[in-house]
DNA sequence: AGGTATCGTTAGCACAGCTAACGATCACTC
DNA sequence: GAGTGATCGTTAGCTGTGCTAACGATACCT
C-alpha cells in the first residue's frame, strides 16, 4: 500500500539520484583526460580485464551498448593497445577481446586515477557515514538491477508505447 | 588516521559509485526519447525553471559546462520553445535565459517520465531502505560538493601536473 | 544445397563536450 | 572623452558516444 506521501518522497529520490550521477560523472569525467581513457573505455577495458575474453556482443551487451557503439570503443582500445582482436576457432563470426598486459597496467592506473578524487573524498568520511553510503550504493545497484529486468519481463503493464519503446522491443 | 583497511574501503566504494553511476544514467537515457529532453538539456531547463531567469554563463556554471556547449543546449530549448533568451537592460553582453510557461510544463512532464522508470523501482523499497537510500544520496551530493570545491583551493598538495590540471587551471 | 539466423562492421545521423578565435559591450584609466 | 583591457556569448571545428539501417561473412538447420 503505497501512501502519497511515500509517493512522494520516492519521486523526490528519484529525481536526486538523478541529478547527483548527472553530476558525479561531470565531475569524473574531468579525470579522464588524465589518463586518456573516457569512461565508455575505461569501463569496457574494466569488463574485458576483469571478465576475461568475452565476444564483442557480449561486451556490448554487459555495457549496455549496441553493437556498433562497442565496434568502435573496442577499435579505439585496440588502436592503444589495450585488447586484441582474436579470431575465434569454433565459429568465425565471433571476434574475442583480450585485455593485453599494457591495458591490463593502463586499467589499473587509470582507474585508479579516476576514482582518486572520489576516493580522496569519500576518505573524509567518518566510519559511520561510510557504512551507510556503501548501503545506500548496495541498493541503488539493486535497484538498477531491478529496473533493467523490468524491461525485458512484464511489459504488458507499462501503458505507453513510445518511439522508445517500440525501438526497444525491436531490437530484444 | 586512516588504515590500510578502511582505504581500501573507501576505493572499492568509489569504484562502486562510479560505475553504479555509469549503469543507472545508460538506463534513464532510454527514457529520454519518450520526452525528446535529452539528459542535459532537461538538466538545464530544470536549472532555468527552477533558479528563476539566470544569464547563459552563470547556467553554464550551474551546469559545470563551457559555455560554448550551453550554448548549444540553449539554443536548441529555445528552438523548441522551452526557454527564452532576453536581452539583459543593464548589460548587454549578457543573455538572461528564462523558461516560458510550455517550457515549464514539458519540465513538469518529462522529468516525471524520466524519473518514472526509477521512481517505481524505488517504490518497491521498503520504508526503512528508503530511509537508507535518501540518507545515501544526502552523503554522495556533499561528496560531489566537496569534491568541487578541492578543484578551486588546496591544489598544490595535489602532485601531478597533467594536460587536464593545466588546462582546468586555464579556464580558471 | 539452400534458406535463415547471427555476428560484427560500415555508413550516416544527432548530440555533448572541449578549445580557439572573434565581435560586442563594459569598465577603468589617462 | 578616448583608448585599453576584461568579460560575455557566439561561431567554427575537433573528438567521442550513442543510435539505426544495411551489408558481408559465417554458421545452422531442414
Amino acid at each position: 500500500m503505497t501512501s502519497r506521501r511515500s509517493e512522494e518522497r520516492a519521486n523526490a529520490l528519484a529525481d536526486k539520484l538523478h541529478s547527483t550521477a548527472i553530476h558525479l560523472l561531470r565531475q569524473l569525467r574531468k579525470e579522464d583526460d588524465a589518463s586518456g581513457l573516457s569512461a565508455p573505455r575505461l569501463s569496457a577495458l574494466s569488463v574485458v580485464v576483469f571478465g576475461g575474453p568475452l565476444t564483442l556482443g557480449q561486451l556490448a551487451a554487459a555495457e549496455q551498448v549496441k553493437p556498433p557503439t562497442m565496434t568502435r570503443i573496442v577499435t579505439g582500445l585496440e588502436k592503444d593497445g589495450l585488447v586484441q582482436r582474436l579470431d575465434d576457432p569454433h565459429d568465425r563470426r565471433l571476434t574475442q577481446i583480450r585485455a593485453t598486459s599494457k591495458g591490463r597496467n593502463v586499467l589499473a592506473a587509470g582507474r585508479a586515477r579516476r576514482v582518486e578524487r572520489l576516493a580522496t573524498a569519500v576518505r573524509r568520511l567518518g566510519a559511520t557515514e561510510l557504512a551507510e553510503l556503501v548501503r545506500g550504493a548496495q541498493l541503488l545497484e539493486e535497484i538498477i538491477r531491478s529496473m533493467r529486468a523490468e524491461r525485458t519481463e512484464g511489459r504488458s503493464h507499462r501503458a505507453r508505447d513510445s518511439d522508445a519503446e517500440r525501438r526497444q522491443r525491436r531490437t530484444m
